[in-house]
RNA sequence: GCCUUGGUGGCGGAAUUGGUAGACGCGCUGGAUUCAAAAUCCAGUUCUUUCGAGAGUGUGGGUUCGAUUCCCACCCAAGGUACCA
C-alpha cells in the first residue's frame, strides 16, 4: 500500500504544477477582490486614478431571492452585464455594478404561512444561499452598494416616494406632476372649474368660496380625487385563494399568474396609482430609449392607444314624444336689462372683444345651436361674456381683464348660481385650440340644462369609436350590461328580460366571460336612440361582449365593419347595412382602413377611409355632438395588497380620511404578528398585530389597546366621541412592484441616511447604460418603474425621466430534460403490483417500435442480461408494440452521462420505487435515456445548479459555457455535456503559458520577428471581433473566437509575452479568474480588473494575397491564391489559365466574368 | 385573430454592407498513447454519388452575375395580447 502511495504521489505532484486548477485559483481571486475592494465603484470626488473616467453604469434586474437558489439560466445576464462591466473597466470607465434583492414577495409569505417561519428569516438564508452561490460565479459586484427592498432602511424611502405621490396631482396645463399645494392655491382663488388634471371623473365643480367654506375633511376628500395615489373605492381583481388584490399583470388569463388561482372581480376601497396621467408620456418615452422591439411592443399595446372620436348619441324616449315640450319661442325672448354704471363698458367690451370671445361668438350667433345667446351681458351688477338666458347658462371665456381679478369672477359666480344660473367657463387656449370641443361642451349644457325644452329627454349615450367614418352604418347601439343608462332607459316591456340578463351576466365569472368568446347573446332594452346625422331611430341593445371598464362602456355597432357587431346582428337578426362601396359583407364584416371608399353615406359617400375620418370628425365637430379624442386602454393600477411580506403604508386614518406620516418619522416598520393569514372577519394580515396603532401626538407607533374607536380603516365613523389623537393604521401593504420602480436610484448612493439618493451622486450616475433582465417583466416592473421615473423627474427629484439607455432581454436557459421509458407490457393479465418494472433503453424502444415487434422477437443482438430478463417473462404478449406501451419517466438529468447513458444503480438508489426495476439495455450493455428540451424545473428533474459545475469545471468555464450556448437573447437549451469543449479550452490557454520543462510557466519577452508575424496576426484580428463582439452583445462569437485564437497561436508555438500579455486582457472579461492568475504570473501585482484594453492595429492585418473563390453560375467550384496587387485583366487571365476553369467550362465559352477585387471571381456562362 | 421574434447538419450555433454556407464547440467514427480506464493528441464527420460531380439554409415564386442575407405569397414554432369598440 505505502509502496504503490509512493508511487503515484511523485508523478502527480509533477502533474498539479503544470495543470489549470481552477478551484484554487477561483477562490484565491474571489477572495482577493473581496478583501482588496477591487469592484467598488466610487462617486464624486473620485480617485486621482479615476479623475476625468466617464461613468457608466451596467445594472442587473435585482433577483427575487427563493428558496430553491439558483439554477444555470438565472446567472445568464448577470454573466453578460458582468463581462461588459468589466470590459468598460479596461475602456477606462468608471463602473457601476451593484447587485441587490427584490425581497419583498409572496413566495416567503406563503411558506411562512405553511411552517409559520418569519418571512423576514428565511428571506434572510435564502439570501445567503444567494449571495453564496453568486460569488462562486466571480461576479464584480460593487456588494458595498447592496439593497433589499425588505429591508427598513431601504422600504423608509419607499414609504417616502409614496407620499411624495400622495402630496401631488398632475396638471395637464404644465403637463407634469406639481405638488398638491399648487392645486390647493388655485381652489382657494378661483374654485375647480378651470384646474385641467387628471382626476377622478366624478368631481363636482366649486368656486372659491365654497372651496374656503368646505370643512377639512371635505376638502381632504376632494384633493383625494386629485392625488397621484389615491384611495377609492375600485372594481379589483380579487383572489380568494392568495386572498389578496392582483394587478392586471399579474393575471394571466383569467388566473393568478402566481399558482393559476380564480380571479373575481370585487368592489374594495384600495389605494390606486394614478398611472393614467403618464399614459401619453410613457408611450412617447418608448421612441427615446434603446429597447427591445417586442417589449416596446408590449408596452404600447399595454398602454393601448387609440384615436378616434367621443359621438353622443340622444336617447329617445317613447314616454315622452317628440314636440310635447313646451313651446319655447316666447320665452326666449325675455330681456331682462339690469341698469347699471357697468352698462357703458359692456358696450365698450362688446366693440373690442378678444380674440377667443370673437370667435365664440361667431359660432354661437351663428343659429347652429338653435338657442339665442347674449355677449357681454348684464346681469345684476356683473357683465358677463356670453348668456342663454332661457336656458339659464353663462360661458365665460377667459380674457387678461379677468385674470386680474379672479377672486371678483368666483364670487360673482358664486352669485349668479345662487340666481339659477350656470357659469361655465372655458380658457382662451381651449376657444382658439378647439372650438369645436367648445361649443359640444356647451351643447350639452344646453341639453341638461333644468329648463330644457329639446327633443330629447336629456339622456345621451356617449360612445368612443375609432371608426367615426362608419357612422351611417350603424344599425344599433350596445351597452354594457352593468351601463348606468340601462335601467333608466329600457322600457317596460323589456325590463324583465334586461334584468334577467344583467343578473345572469354577473352571475358568469371572468373567466367564464373569456373562455367562452364564442356565445352570443344580448337583450333588446326597448329604447331608440337618434343618429346625428341621418336622425333615424337606432334600437338599444345590452350585450356582455361591450366591457364596462373600457372607454365609455358602450358602443355605437356597425356590423358591417366590425366582425362582433356582424355577429351579434346576424344572431339578433338586426340590419346590416353595407357602406363599404364594392365589398361583399354577406360573409363576414370588412374591417379594413385602406382599401375603404364609404357609400351610402350621405356626404362621406366616395371618400376613402383618411379622408372620410376627416370630414366626419369635423362634421361631428360641427353638428356639436362629439369631438376627436385619445383613448387610452390602461387603467390606473391598483397599489393595495392584502398580505404581510410588503412595505407598510405611511398612513393612519382619522375620520375614515387617510392621513400620511410625516417622513420625519419613517420608516414606519411591519409589525410582528401571530399569524400571516386574513383575520376572522376578514381583514389584511396586518388586522392580526396588536401593536399597530398610530399616536399622533408623540409621533410613534403604539399598541392597539390606545384606540378609542376601533373603526374601520377607510370609513367614517361619525359616532366618534372623544380624539385622543391614537388612529388606526393602515392594514394593506404595498405591492411587489413598489420596492423595485426606483431601486436603480438608489444604488447610486446605497447608504445615503437623509436622502433617498444625494443630488450629487443622482447628476453623477444619472442612469442606466445598460439594464439586463428577462422579459417577463414588460408590462409590470418596467412600466411601472418607468412611471415612478417620470413622476420624480417632474418633481425635480432625479436628472432624467428614462431612466435606462439600453435594455437588453436575457433569452431563458432551457432545460434538457432525461427521460426513461417503463415497459407497459401485457396490461391486461398481469395486476400492476405483480407485474416487473421493467425500463427499455430509448434505442431498443425506438427499434422494437419501428419493427412493429415485440421485444422477445428482436433482442437476438442483446446481451445475456436483457436475454435471461425477457426469458424469465412469461406473461409476454405477442402484440404489436406502440408508442404508447412505453411510459415515459422524468430522470433526474445528473444521473446521466455525456453519452446519454444512465447510471442504472444510482438511478435506483435515487427512487426507492424502482429499486427492484429491471433494464433492457442495448447490444453495447448501456441505458440510452430519451431527451427533450423544457423548461427547467425543479419537478421536471432537469435543474443544473451552477455550484455543481463550479466545483466540477470552475467558474470560468460556467462563464464561458454561459455564453458559448448561443445569442443572448435567444432561449437555447442547456447541455451540462457541452461545457467540455469551453473547459478543454481553458486548459489549452493554460498550456499556452506554461511551456516549460514539466508544465512550468514560461513566456518569452525577446522572440524572434518571424515568431511574431503570425502571432500578431491573430493577436489583432481577434482584438477587432472581440471588441465588435462586445459591441453587439455578441458574446458566443467572442469566445468561438478566442479558441480559435489559442488553437492558432498552439500551433504557432506562441511564446511570447508581446502576445499572450494582451490575450489574457482580451479574455479577462469572459474568464476573470485565470486572467487574474496569468496576469500575476506575467509579473503583474496589481489586479487585472483595470488593465487598459489592446488596441487594434489594422497593419498586422494587411495581406499581400488572397485565396480567391472561384465561382462558376454564382456556385464556388475551386479556390486559387492570387496576388491582391493583380488588376481585373490579370485576375481574369490567371482564372481562365487554370486547368479547372476548363474543366468547368468544357468548351463552352464564358458570356461575362466578375470580378470583384479583394472578394470573388464569378464566371457566368 | 392581431403584434413581435425566429426557422441553417445528429445537437448548440456561425456567416459584418448580397460575395467561399455549415466557423467554433458537443456528439459520433477511426487512429495514437495506456496493462486498462480517465485525460490528452491526430484524422474524418451536411446529404446524395457511378468518386467525375451534383443537391442543399421551412415551402413556392421573384430581383441579381451571385440570395441564409433583399422583395412577394404561404407553412411551422415560440413569446406577448385579446370580445379594447
Amino acid at each position: 500500500m505505502c509502496f504503490l502511495t509512493l508511487r503515484v504521489t511523485l508523478p502527480i505532484e509533477k502533474i498539479n504544477r503544470m495543470s489549470y486548477h481552477f478551484n484554487e485559483i477561483e477562490a484565491k481571486w474571489q477572495k482577493y477582490w473581496a478583501e482588496q475592494k477591487t469592484f467598488q465603484a466610487s462617486n464624486p470626488p473620485l480617485s486621482r486614478e479615476l479623475e476625468g473616467a466617464p461613468k457608466f453604469y451596467v445594472l442587473d434586474m435585482f433577483p427575487y431571492p427563493s428558496g430553491a437558489g439558483l439554477h444555470v439560466g438565472h446567472p445568464l445576464g448577470y454573466i453578460a452585464s458582468d463581462i461588459y462591466a468589466r470590459y468598460k473597466r479596461h475602456k477606462g470607465f468608471n463602473v457601476l455594478h451593484p447587485q441587490g434583492y427584490d425581497s419583498f414577495g409572496l413566495p416567503a409569505e406563503q411558506y411562512a404561512i405553511q411552517t409559520g417561519q418569519h418571512p423576514a428569516v428565511t428571506t434572510e438564508e435564502n439570501i445567503k444561499t444567494y449571495r453564496r452561490q453568486l460569488d462562486k460565479i466571480g461576479f464584480s459586484f460593487d456588494w458595498s452598494r447592496e439593497v433589499r427592498t425588505s429591508d427598513p432602511n431601504y422600504y423608509k424611502w419607499t414609504q417616502w416616494i409614496f407620499i411624495e405621490l400622495f402630496n401631488s396631482w398632475y396638471n395637464k396645463d404644465s403637463d407634469k406632476a406639481e405638488d398638491i399645494s399648487t392645486l390647493i392655491t388655485i381652489f382657494e382663488k378661483e374654485g375647480n372649474s378651470k384646474v385641467k388634471a387628471v382626476a377622478d371623473d366624478d368631481i363636482e365643480l366649486f368656486a372659491a368660496e365654497q372651496w374656503n367654506a368646505f370643512s377639512s375633511v371635505e376638502q381632504q376628500a376632494i384633493l383625494l380625487k386629485y392625488r397621484l395615489t389615491y384611495l377609492s373605492e375600485t372594481e379589483v381583481n380579487w383572489c380568494p385563494a392568495l386572498g389578496t388584490v392582483l394587478a392586471n399583470d399579474e393575471i394571466v388569463n383569467g388566473v393568478s399568474e402566481r399558482g393559476g388561482h380564480p380571479v373575481v372581480r370585487k368592489k374594495m376601497k384600495q389605494w390606486s396609482m394614478r398611472i393614467s396621467a403618464y399614459a401619453q408620456r410613457l408611450l412617447d418615452g418608448l421612441n427615446t430609449i434603446d429597447w427591445p422591439q417586442p417589449l416596446k411592443d408590449s408596452q404600447s399595446n399595454w398602454i393601448g392607444r387609440s384615436e378616434g372620436a367621443m359621438v353622443s348619441f340622444k336617447v329617445l324616449s317613447p314616454a315622452l314624444s317628440e314636440g310635447k315640450g313646451v313651446q319655447s319661442a316666447n320665452y326666449l325672448t325675455g330681456d331682462p336689462e339690469f341698469a347699471g354704471v357697468n352698462l357703458e363698458r359692456a358696450k365698450e367690451m362688446r366693440a373690442n372683444p378678444t380674440k377667443a370671445e370673437a370667435l365664440l361668438w361667431e359660432q354661437l350667433k351663428s343659429k347652429k345651436l338653435d338657442i339665442k345667446f347674449r355677449q357681454q351681458h348684464l346681469i345684476e351688477a356683473y357683465i358677463v361674456d356670453f348668456v342663454c338666458l332661457s336656458k339659464k347658462l353663462i360661458i365665460e371665456v377667459d380674457g387678461e381683464i379677468h385674470n386680474t381679478k379672479k377672486e371678483i369672477d368666483n364670487e360673482r359666480s358664486l352669485i349668479l348660481e345662487s340666481k339659477g344660473f350656470k357659469v361655465i367657463s372655458f380658457t382662451n387656449e381651449e376657444v382658439l385650440g378647439n372650438i369645436n370641443k367648445v361649443i359640444s361642451t356647451i351643447k350639452r349644457e344646453l341639453e341638461l340644462a333644468p329648463l330644457s325644452f329639446g327633443k330629447g329627454l336629456g339622456d345621451r349615450i356617449e360612445v368612443f369609436t375609432t371608426r367615426p367614418d362608419t357612422i351611417f352604418g350603424v344599425s344599433f347601439m350596445t351597452l354594457a350590461p352593468e351601463h348606468e343608462l340601462v335601467s333608466k332607459i329600457t322600457t317596460d316591456e323589456q325590463k324583465e328580460a334586461v334584468e334577467k340578463y344583467i343578473k345572469a351576466t354577473a352571475k358568469r365569472s371572468e373567466l367564464d366571460r373569456m373562455a367562452d368568446v364564442k356565445t352570443i347573446s344580448g337583450v333588446f332594452t326597448g329604447a331608440y336612440a337618434e343618429h346625428p346625422f341621418s336622425k333615424a331611430p337606432i334600437p338599444i341593445w345590452i350585450g356582455d361582449y361591450v366591457l364596462a371598464g373600457y372607454g365609455t362602456g358602450a358602443v355605437m355597432s356597425v356590423p358591417c365593419g366590425d366582425q362582433r357587431d356582424y355577429d351579434f346582428a346576424k344572431h339578433f337578426n338586426i340590419e346590416i347595412p353595407n357602406i363599404f362601396e364594392g365589398i361583399d359583407i354577406s360573409k363576414e364584416a370588412f374591417a379594413d382602413k385602406e382599401k375603404t371608399i364609404i357609400t351610402n353615406s350621405d356626404f362621406l359617400n366616395g371618400l376613402p377611409y383618411k379622408k372620410a375620418m376627416k370630414t366626419i370628425i369635423y362634421e361631428i365637430e360641427k353638428l356639436g355632438v362629439g369631438y376627436k379624442k385619445v383613448n387610452f386602454r390602461m387603467r390606473d393600477a391598483v397599489f393595495s395588497r392584502q398580505r404581510y411580506w410588503g412595505e407598510p403604508f405611511p398612513v393612519y386614518y382619522k375620520n375614515g380620511l387617510p392621513q400620511m406620516i410625516d417622513e420625519k418619522y419613517l420608516p414606519i416598520r411591519l409589525p410582528e404578528v401571530e399569524k400571516y393569514l386574513p383575520t376572522e372577519d376578514g381583514k389584511p394580515p396586518l388586522g392580526n398585530a396588536t401593536h399597530w396603532a398610530w399616536d399622533a401626538k408623540n409621533n410613534s407607533v403604539v399598541p392597539n389597546d390606545g384606540l378609542v374607536i376601533s373603526a374601520e380603516r377607510g370609513t367614517t365613523d361619525k359616532e366618534s366621541h372623544e380624539d385622543n389623537g391614537i388612529y388606526p393604521l393602515e392594514l394593506n401593504t404595498m405591492p411587489g412592484w413598489a420596492g423595485s420602480s426606483w431601486y436603480f436610484n438608489r444604488y447610486m448612493d446605497a447608504n445615503n441616511e437623509t436622502e433617498f439618493a444625494s443630488k450629487e451622486a443622482l447628476h453623477y450616475w444619472k442612469d442606466v447604460d445598460l439594464y439586463i433582465g428577462g422579459s417577463e417583466h414588460a408590462t409590470g416592473h418596467l412600466l411601472y418603474s418607468r412611471f415612478w421615473q417620470k413622476f420624480l423627474f417632474d418633481k425635480g427629484l432625479v436628472p432624467v425621466d428614462e431612466y435606462a439607455k439600453k435594455l437588453i432581454n436575457q433569452g431563458m436557459i432551457l432545460g434538457t430534460s432525461a427521460f426513461v421509458y417503463r415497459w407497459e407490457y401485457s396490461k391486461e393479465n398481469v395486476a400492476d403490483t405483480k407485474k416487473k418494472v421493467i425500463f427499455v433503453s430509448k434505442d431498443v424502444m425506438d427499434k422494437v417500435i419501428e419493427e412493429r415487434n415485440i421485444i422477445e422477437n428482436s433482442t437476438k443482438k442483446f446481451n445475456e442480461h436483457s436475454i435471461n430478463l425477457l426469458g424469465s417473462l412469461k406473461e409476454i404478449e405477442n402484440d404489436e408494440n406502440k408508442w404508447s406501451d412505453y411510459t415515459p419517466i422524468h430522470a433526474d438529468v445528473s444521473l446521466i452521462n455525456t453519452s446519454n447513458e444512465l447510471d442504472i444503480e444510482a438511478f435506483k438508489k435515487w427512487r426507492p420505487e424502482y429499486k427492484d426495476a429491471e433494464f433492457i439495455l442495448n447490444d453495447g450493455g448501456s441505458y440510452i435515456v430519451g431527451r427533450e428540451v423544457e423548461k427547467m424545473s425543479k419537478s421536471k428533474y432537469n435543474v443544473v445548479n451552477p455550484d455543481a459545475i463550479c466545483e466540477q469545471y470552475g467558474a470560468d468555464s460556467l462563464r464561458l459555457y454561459e455564453m458559448f450556448l448561443g445569442p443572448l437573447e435567444q432561449a437555447k437549451p442547456w447541455n451540462t455535456a457541452g461545457i467540455t469543449g469551453v473547459h478543454s479550452f481553458l486548459k489549452k490557454l493554460w498550456k499556452l503559458y506554461h511551456s516549460g520543462e514539466n508544465g512550468a510557466f514560461q513566456v518569452s519577452s525577446s522572440p524572434s520577428l518571424g515568431e511574431l508575424g503570425e502571432g500578431l496576426k491573430t493577436l489583432h484580428k481577434t482584438i477587432k471581433k472581440v471588441e465588435e463582439d462586445i459591441g453587439h452583445f455578441s458574446f458566443n462569437t467572442s469566445v468561438s473566437t478566442f479558441m480559435i485564437a489559442v488553437n492558432e497561436l498552439t500551433a504557432q508555438k506562441c511564446r511570447s509575452k508581446l502576445i499572450l500579455e494582451p490575450l489574457v486582457i482580451l479574455i479577462s472579461p469572459y474568464a476573470p479568474h485565470i486572467a487574474e492568475e496569468l496576469w500575476q504570473k506575467l509579473g503583474h501585482t496589481e489586479s487585472i480588473s483595470r488593465a487598459p484594453f489592446p488596441k487594434f492595429e489594422a497593419k498586422y492585418l494587411a495581406e499581400s494575397n488572397k485565396t480567391y473563390p472561384i465561382s462558376f453560375n454564382g456556385k464556388m467550384r475551386f479556390t486559387m491564391d492570387l496576388s491582391l496587387d493583380l488588376s481585373k485583366e490579370e485576375i481574369e487571365t490567371a482564372v481562365m489559365a487554370h486547368e479547372k476553369t476548363q474543366a468547368q467550362l468544357q468548351g463552352r465559352i464564358p458570356k461575362k466574368v466578375i470580378i470583384v477585387p479583394g472578394k470573388i471571381v464569378n464566371i457566368v456562362g
